[in-house]
DNA sequence: TACAAAAGTGCAATGAGTCAACTAAGCAAC
DNA sequence: GTTGCTTAGTTGACTCATTGCACTTTTGTA
């Protein structure tokens, strides 16, 4: 019976993750996050506490549960780039192209406001952004046969994973991003003004 | 007596919170941030837990209590800056001289090691720091008649308060800081390599 | 079948942070 | 000075996140 029950307890795992994941999301969007208790996503989810902790790191995580695809999306866009694509390039028509379209995704915008409105959970989801500054700085100096620790490449990294808090809540995503990478690209110009 | 009396109670209520601080950022050095509760810091400053937080938001904040000073500062650099001389000219300037002779203060130092060392602390200090984004941003707006909301205007003042987190444990600041600068200045250029 | 690893449970404990009712000190006006 | 308002501080109970421990159940395997 190899075969047909193999990883019958990696699916049970991977199901009761994600019914403890669901149960958060659903309740957190109907009360709001700081109204539902562990325990109360527990009992949602049919489970004792302890056991949402054996699968999630903390409350706050439970909220964040498909991150790393998104890292690694943003990874890809710089190692599997176009030849002759630069870098710097590379991360521009990535973030208009697929970042904004998943920002902008309808199902999004709930989420989006749950995160928005909470100022913990907004606190850690730019810490878990930024978080990836590392990775992405060693994949871009990479890129250049630079050392992991290159200054440049690190700044650049930091600089493209904070553009989503910067153009958070502006109308035109596209211009926005546009006018952040532009600023990447050629430095920085006083604003034009009447 | 109105001269010599006035505001004691002020003065009590300072001199309290000074003794919290004190105790607080003793045993913090001493034994570790992790490894200190609010009681022992209440004890410590012989007041109940409860004062502690009538006096601070949280634990966290208890180690940095002066911080308003040096934003003032940051925001002083580029408000008063010496007539003729850019905004971006005045933030380096403001770096390479202000921030780090702070930043490598003898005193500082074990102050430093601490937050380094407790991934708490750093995050609350990345967030604290980068929390006068919307100031400095404000302040750089106003140097050019431009909106409050001006992108460019934000994303210099996000970029260059991302400047302690990214030279961190460099071993030549000044280098680093123009680096960066010169990045913010003129564009990003790849690394030199080979 | 018997055994080891992993998943899950229940329970108790720690520690942060909040709340409400109370005490007492400062301060002002009379 | 005494009356009375304001506010710092106290006390103790409470909620909740998070951890550790000992235990049971389920699953994979020899």
């Amino acid at each position: 019976m190899t075969v047909s029950s193999a990883g019958r307890r990696e699916r049970k795992k991977a199901a009761t993750r994600q019914a403890i994941a669901d149960a958060a999301l659903r309740l957190f969007l109907l009360r709001g996050y700081d109204q539902v208790s562990i325990r109360d996503i527990a009992d949602a989810a049919d489970v004792s506490t302890t056991t949402v902790f054996k699968h999630f790191t903390g409350k706050e995580a439970l909220v964040f549960d498909e991150d790393e695809e998104r890292e690694a999306q943003l990874m890809a866009a710089v190692t599997q780039r176009a030849p002759g694509q630069s870098v710097l390039d590379a991360l521009r028509r990535h973030f208009l192209d697929t970042w904004i379209r998943i920002e902008t995704h309808p199902q999004r915008a709930e989420f989006a406001h749950l995160v928005e409105s909470t100022p913990e959970l907004r606190a850690y989801a730019e810490r878990m952004w930024t978080r990836h500054t590392e990775a992405l700085a060693a994949a871009v100096a990479d890129a250049f046969g630079a050392g992991h620790d290159d200054l440049a490449c690190a700044a650049l990294a930091r600089y493209v994973l904070d553009i989503p808090a910067l153009v958070r809540g502006r109308h035109d995503l596209q211009v926005a991003v546009e006018t952040i990478f532009d600023l990447l690209a050629h430095g920085w110009r006083p604003p034009a003004t009447g």
